[in-house]
DNA sequence: AAAAGCATGAGATGAAGA
DNA sequence: TCTTCATCTCATGCTTTT
C-alpha cells in the first residue's frame, strides 16, 4: 500500500476539519482512488449513522432478556407437528370447572414461575397462529389454561388464562349465576320459538346490531303464512340471531342485549357501567372485560392465604374485573394500583370503588407504558409488595372480529403485552425474586 | 362535536365424509 | 390423507343523526 498517498489524503481531510479517526475510516473504506468530495460525504454519513445507533440504542426502557427461542422440536420420522405447538381443546374446560369436573395429579411450575407473586394472565383463546405459543414463552413457559366461561354463565367467552396459582380447592361465587338464556332471562319465554333451540349465547363482543336487522326479521318472519315459518327463513333468522347474538323481545321480535343485560351476564352488579358514560363506551368496556365468575373460581383459591387482604398490581383494569372478582370473594383489596388508559373506564372503576367503600388505598396510572422502575421500587417500598398481578392485555389485534389490523401480537395495541412482562420482571427483582 | 348507526370477511377449528 | 361444510370471533372505520 501506497503510504504516502494514504496519508496525504487523511492530512487534507483533517486540514478541513474532519477528526483523523473518521478520515482515516473513510480513506480505507473507500480506497485511494477516491474523490475527496466521496469521502467527506462518507465521513457524514458514518457520522450521522452513529447519531442514530446513539439515539436508538438510548434505554426508554431496560427490558428483562428475551426468553430463549426455542426452535420447534422436530420428532424422527413423519410426524411433522412440533411439541411446542399450544392446541385448543375441544372443551374448555381447563383444569376444570364446576359441574365437569377434572383432578390434576401433578401441574409442574417452572421455578421462575413459582410465586409470591402470583400472576394471571388472560386474553383470547382463538387468537393468530403462534401467539399462544409466544405469550408462554415470556411467561416461564406456562401453558395456557383455556377455559370457556358458557360453564360459568349463559354466554361462551373462550380465553386463554396463564398463571401460577394453585389449583386444587377452587370454588366458585354464590350465588351461582344463570346459565342458561331461559334462566337469563325469563320473560323472553313467550316469545321465544320452539324451532330457536339456543340455550346459550355466543360471545358478548363490543359492538352490537342495530334496530335495521331486528326490523328485517320481522318483516320477513310475519310475511310467512301459517304458525311457523319455512324452514329456509327459519335458517335465516337463526343464523343472525347466533351471530349478532339476540334474543326474542316480542312476537317475531328479536333484539340484542342492553348493557344491564351484558354486566348481568359477565357477573357485574346492576349498573356497574353506568357513570356518565355513553352506550357505546358500555358495549366497549363490557366486550372487553372479564368473566367476573370465571376469574373468581381461580383466583378463589387465595381466600385463605390473604383472607387479611392483599396487595394488587392490576394491569389494564378496565372495569375493574379483577377487583370485582376479589372483592366478591371476600378478599380485602389493601393497596391497588391499577394501570387503565381509557378515563371512561377509569370513573367506572373508581365508581365501584367509592360505593363499595373500599378502605385500602388506589393508585391510578393511565398509561403502562408511563411505568418506570422507580415508580415501582417507590409502591414496593411503601407498602411490601405485590400479591398479585392480574392483567388482561389488548386483544384487539388478535380478536377474530378485526377485519382491518388482526396482525398478531407485535400489532399496535396488542404489542403491550411485552410492557407486562417488563413490569412481571422488575416487581419480581424488587422482591428479591 | 359527539353519539349512534351501519357495513365490512378472514381465519381457524372441528366434524363428517370421500 | 384429503376435501367439504358448518361454526364462531374481548373489532374498525365510515356514515348518518342528534
Amino acid at each position: 500500500m501506497d503510504f504516502t498517498a494514504k496519508d496525504k489524503m487523511v492530512a487534507i481531510l483533517v486540514n478541513m476539519g474532519y477528526p483523523a479517526v473518521d478520515a482515516l475510516e473513510a480513506v480505507e473504506k473507500c480506497g485511494l482512488q477516491a474523490e475527496i468530495m466521496e469521502l467527506t460525504d462518507y465521513i457524514y454519513a458514518a457520522q450521522m449513522e452513529k447519531q442514530h445507533d446513539v439515539i436508538l440504542q438510548e434505554p426508554a426502557y431496560i427490558w428483562p432478556k428475551p426468553p430463549h427461542d426455542n426452535l420447534p422440536s422436530r420428532s424422527r420420522g413423519k410426524r411433522k407437528f412440533c411439541d411446542s405447538r399450544v392446541s385448543l381443546p375441544k372443551e374448555m374446560i381447563g383444569f376444570g370447572v364446576p359441574g365437569h369436573p377434572r383432578y390434576i395429579v401433578e401441574r409442574r411450575l417452572p421455578k421462575s414461575a413459582l410465586g409470591p407473586p402470583y400472576f394471571y394472565y388472560e386474553n383470547v383463546a382463538y387468537s393468530p397462529k403462534g401467539t399462544w405459543e409466544t405469550m408462554s414463552r415470556f411467561l416461564d413457559e406456562i401453558k395456557p389454561e383455556f377455559v370457556d366461561s358458557k360453564y360459568f354463565c349463559a354466554a361462551a367467552r373462550k380465553r386463554g388464562y396463564i398463571h401460577n396459582l394453585p389449583i386444587l380447592n377452587r370454588f366458585r361465587l354464590s350465588p351461582k349465576p344463570p346459565c342458561t338464556i331461559q334462566e337469563a332471562f325469563p320473560d323472553s319465554k313467550r316469545w321465544w320459538p320452539s324451532w330457536d333451540r339456543r340455550t346459550q349465547l355466543n360471545c358478548l363482543l363490543t359492538v352490537v346490531s342495530g334496530f335495521k336487522l331486528s326490523e328485517d326479521i320481522q318483516k320477513r318472519l310475519e310475511s310467512c303464512p301459517g304458525a311457523t315459518p319455512p324452514k329456509e327463513v327459519q335458517e335465516y333468522v337463526l343464523a343472525k340471531c347466533r351471530k349478532r347474538n339476540l334474543i326474542w323481545v316480542g312476537k317475531n321480535n328479536v333484539a340484542p342485549l342492553e348493557p344491564e343485560e351484558m354486566e348481568m351476564i359477565l357477573g357485574f352488579p346492576k349498573n356497574h357501567t353506568r357513570g356518565g358514560t355513553t352506550r357505546l363506551d358500555k358495549f366497549r368496556a363490557l366486550g372487553n372485560s372479564f368473566q367476573v365468575n370465571t376469574v373468581a373460581y381461580h383466583l378463589s383459591v387465595l381466600k385463605k392465604e390473604f383472607s387479611y387482604g392483599m396487595n394488587v398490581l392490576s394491569l389494564f383494569s378496565g372495569i375493574g374485573g379483577a377487583e370485582v372478582a376479589l372483592h366478591r370473594l371476600g378478599i380485602p383489596l389493601n393497596h391497588v394500583v391499577s394501570v387503565e388508559s381509557s378515563e371512561v373506564n377509569k370513573n367506572i372503576f373508581r365508581s365501584w370503588w367509592k360505593q363499595t367503600n373500599q378502605r385500602g388505598t388506589l393508585i391510578e396510572i393511565g398509561d403502562i407504558q408511563h411505568i418506570t422502575i422507580d415508580m415501582v421500587g417507590q409502591w414496593i417500598k411503601a407498602f411490601g409488595g405485590f400479591d398479585l398481578i392480574i392483567v388482561g392485555s389488548p386483544c384487539n389485534n388478535l380478536a377474530g372480529g378485526n377485519r382491518v389490523s388482526r396482525n398478531g401480537l407485535d400489532g399496535e395495541l396488542s404489542s403491550l403485552f411485552y410492557h407486562y412482562y417488563r413490569i412481571l420482571h422488575i416487581v419480581r427483582d424488587m422482591m428479591g425474586r
